[in-house]
DNA sequence: CTGAAAGCGCTTACAG
DNA sequence: CTGAAAGCGCTTACAG
């Protein structure tokens, strides 16, 4: 099968398996006269250890802990696609993926994941609720303990954590820039903040004004406060829509049904015509929206992606015992339109693997 | 590990592993009374076999053969990059994959299958060069034989063929229409085919023109012939802009490096403002345009997930015994600008996995 | 029609 | 510091 087993190469360098494995790995109590034979030896061949065998012999069960919050998020569905597809994939090698769905405060996120250590976890895959010191720290005790950390969806950047899967906040932010100057004929285009305002969605912004503000047919109007509910979301639209002059596009942040639902309908009421909006993300709301044609196009961020790679990467540390060779992974930002949007629906790995 | 193991069942059910291995498998030779109760026990605990062991076990070493024409393509590169992840991921298992790089014709491309069924084959991925009757033959009589097709990027669709993994070229063609659509303010847009026209081609115009023919702001000019160097791409570019009026944007089916510069600079030296110019595929030509702002977009087909299911697919079978739930998969049309395409040069598996 | 043994490539105790 | 044996979950001849 690969190129040699250690049984042959035991045989040859006439030593038993026991020694070549301790060398490989590096386990210690092995004469040095040894160790330098057996290691050039296998350098020399270009021994590649066969996961299959070594995951076999490996009696212990690998448990990847999955921290997430809000995961009740129609967002999470799509990670959690990609995680169970990961988890499918190395279910043989014996790991497991566990994740929790972890309430809305950074507090119960870092209890929770303490459980997890105490209960003995083997990789960390986490999305923090918010990237603060508290969790810095946590991380690197985590680390420090010789669990390897791996973040995704949102960074904790000052820590020893692995590696970062998920994307650049003010890259989305020009790309939807980019995509709303293309559609958006001539006038003016105005920003829809969440409620609550996250690091992520100021970074959005300051990406998505700079790309605005570099086409001359075009301008930012402003950017205006969220809304929680229907009835306000509606009334808002409607008055950025009787204020602003001249208006042709927005840019939502805030994604939620209602939300989106409310802002489209204030828009056609309008009578505003040709009006383009660009959203992040594609929760059915924003689905349901671009198959009618009132949302021009959505900047996903290719959360499936993030779910998949961030346990990948542990697999391959724990099972290859292999780093990363980067410490960020950035996915891939889609533009979808009506025309292909159906083309992601339909993506692959949702129906067979 | 899994749940249960053969080990395990086998006592419970006073056989021997091996009756269970030929039940499992339909090897034949045990009674049916055996067989029923084996089967029966099975399906009541979920039994589920374990690859690893599965692999460990089985002494043959599987191989994947690939066919694909025009491989020194930049396109192919991509499809390339796709197979190799894959092949990564089921070396381990016993499994290699092999592909030849076959000359222009689908009499040779043939020759080159049958050479490789003759050397035993255990599956066969394939983008026939055209798919006409010879393919539709020569596939159902490979899976006669007992060995599982797979197509990709082009399919063979008349035949027994497990699954296709690639585009839709109709609807890759409507993606550039909305995209087209959404950039141009107003006026006319051309089409620029390619020097041999491909039923795909054909495909792409048919869908590009549904889209723009449902917006009232453009309309197309008309499709003009393609041109098989740079010389004659720039007069033929030029050309239409002095022929079409009011012309403000192109679809390239050809997007061949020397075509792509040529059609650029004319775009550009003929002072037509603003025009937008969208393609297909990424080859470096399209990269470099785009990052220059001289082509506004190009959907591309995935061409990664192209080489790296229909590898997954077939191993899928040959290992697990699993046949695909769909016959047609298909990839993403993504819609890749300025701002994006970084995000898709960094994709994930080309630096890790 | 069915069983017992050997083996795939590794790791894990145990022994010395 | 090193070796010999057992075992992970399967499949493959071989034997009867």
């Amino acid at each position: 099968m690969g190129q040699y087993s250690l049984k042959e190469i035991a045989k040859e360098l006439g030593v038993s398996r026991g020694t070549l494995d301790r060398v490989i790995h590096n386990r210690g109590g092995i004469g040095s006269e040894t160790t330098d034979r057996v290691q050039t030896y296998l350098q020399s061949i270009g021994y590649k250890p066969n996961r299959v065998g070594r995951s076999l012999a490996r009696m212990k069960e690998m448990l990847l802990y999955v921290s997430f919050h809000d995961t009740k998020n129609e967002f999470f569905k799509e990670i959690q696609a990609g995680l169970k597809a990961a988890e499918n994939e190395i279910a043989d090698f014996g790991f497991k993926v566990q994740f929790e769905d972890v309430s809305k405060s950074s507090a119960s996120q870092i209890k929770c994941i303490r459980e997890a250590m105490r209960n003995g976890m083997s990789g960390l895959a986490l999305s923090p609720y918010e990237p603060d010191a508290a969790f810095e720290e946590l991380v690197d005790e985590i680390v420090k303990s010789g669990v390897p950390v791996v973040t995704f969806n949102n960074d904790v950047v000052n820590c020893g954590r692995m590696a970062y899967v998920g994307i650049n906040y003010y890259t989305s932010g020009r790309v939807a820039g980019e995509v709303l100057a293309k559609s958006v004929k001539s006038g003016s285009v105005a920003i829809l903040r969440r409620s609550s305002s996250y690091f992520q969605n100021q970074q959005r912004i300051t990406g998505f004004t700079e790309v605005i503000d570099s086409f001359e047919h075009i301008q930012v109007a402003g950017s205006f406060g969220g809304s929680a509910d229907y009835d306000s979301a509606y009334k808002n639209t409607k008055r950025i829509i009787d204020t602003v002059p001249d208006l042709h596009g927005l840019l939502m942040l805030n994604n939620e049904s209602d939300i989106i639902t409310a802002t489209c309908d204030a828009v056609s009421d309008s009578g505003l015509k040709p009006f383009d909006i660009v959203t992040f993300d594609l929760p059915s709301g924003c689905q349901r929206e671009i198959s009618n044609g009132r949302i021009t196009a959505t900047v996903c961020q290719d959360p499936f992606s993030q779910g998949y790679y961030c346990v990948k990467i542990l697999f391959k540390y724990l099972l290859d015992e292999c780093r990363p060779t980067k410490s960020l992974y950035s996915t891939r930002l889609d533009v979808i339109y009506k025309e292909n949007l159906d083309s992601y629906n339909k993506e692959l790995y949702r129906s067979f693997f």
